[in-house]
DNA sequence: AACTATTAATAATT
DNA sequence: TAATTATTAATAGTT
């Protein structure tokens, strides 16, 4: 009597996001566990402290700490402060409280300036890609007419790429007729 | 003359303190490189966000973050200790001095999000324009490139081969860094 | 969740 | 620090 089993093993897998949402939850559950598992043992055979945060795909908060991630997240914002005040409470401040507080506002007001500076880069930036986009309109109405105006940016390039790799394959497979040539091959999308 | 073979490998170790220093540190090291990389795969695989930050034996910091630690840090503390978050400057902060500062540590670190923010729309825009750019270029060889000119001379071929394949591996160049920054969701309870 | 073929990680060593 | 190798651990595809 054969029961054929199924002869079905790990394969390879390319590194890019996962398509079908029920195998990426399911990744996301098995190599969360792993990493949790991998940072523990971490801690405990180099005596190191470790915080892990994920946020799972559906939003969820996923944390392991040794001790906890409390303690390591303080001691992170602390070595990354480049003023040494401590984040918790009850802690006192040296150098007094309110060169603290002035310190603190200073940095601040200098913050809100860079958030301003890259608003209005951004803004710059806007301008010139819009002006862009009416040259990019121009064309595709040159190219293919003005009956697929209306679509958004994404959905324009795509339809321009896939017409273009129609162009290009013919193209191709004429030059193949004509001359023999080697085609090159074009990464698909 | 034969040289004879080391025939080592791998053995099964205890989860515990590791005695040696230096054995203690070197495992830290390759196993702090092997949790970044997972946690990166998970990210990637995912769609998930992840923080890791790691003090070593020694007492250095090394941390990775997807798209930052300080995102998903942000996150993660807006989840667990929610204030009241008026977003204009110099309000009034009651409760102490320590709340004054947590309260201005807690935006600093909301604005330190908006400039990491600002600074990857920024480099998105610059690969926009990117992207644009090749459009152009490939809409021009399209249109002054036709059947009866260049094409089937090698030289504007190969020109415009080349084109489409910046062209698509640009977008998929974007395409990948869309799938890495996800929307935000709110956690379930 | 369990299974299995296969890939990936890594302890010991050079 | 980096490379090698025998072995253990993780996991993709499937049930």
């Amino acid at each position: 009597m054969v029961k054929s089993r199924p002869r079905t093993g790990r394969k390879k897998i390319e590194i890019k996001r996962i398509g079908s949402k029920k195998v990426r939850e399911s990744c996301f559950s098995k190599r969360r566990a792993t990493v949790f598992n991998k940072a523990n043992e971490l801690a405990i055979l180099c005596g190191a402290m470790v915080a892990v945060v994920f946020f799972s795909p559906n939003g969820r908060v996923f944390s392991f700490g040794h001790p906890s991630v409390d303690a390591v997240g303080n001691r992170f914002l602390a070595d990354h402060a480049p003023y040494n005040s401590t984040a918790s409470s009850s802690t006192q401040i040296e150098g007094g409280t309110n060169a603290v507080i002035r310190e603190l506002e200073r940095r601040e007001r200098e913050l809100r300036d860079v958030v301003a500076q890259a608003n209005i880069k951004h803004s710059e930036m806007l301008k010139e890609a819009r002006l862009r986009e009416s040259r990019d309109r121009l064309m595709n109405i040159l190219q293919h007419g003005g009956d697929e105006m209306g679509l958004n940016d994404l959905e324009e390039s795509e339809k321009l790429l896939t017409a273009v790799e129609i162009l290009i394959e013919e193209r191709e497979n004429k030059m193949l007729q004509d001359n023999a040539m080697q085609a090159r091959v074009v990464p698909k999308p």
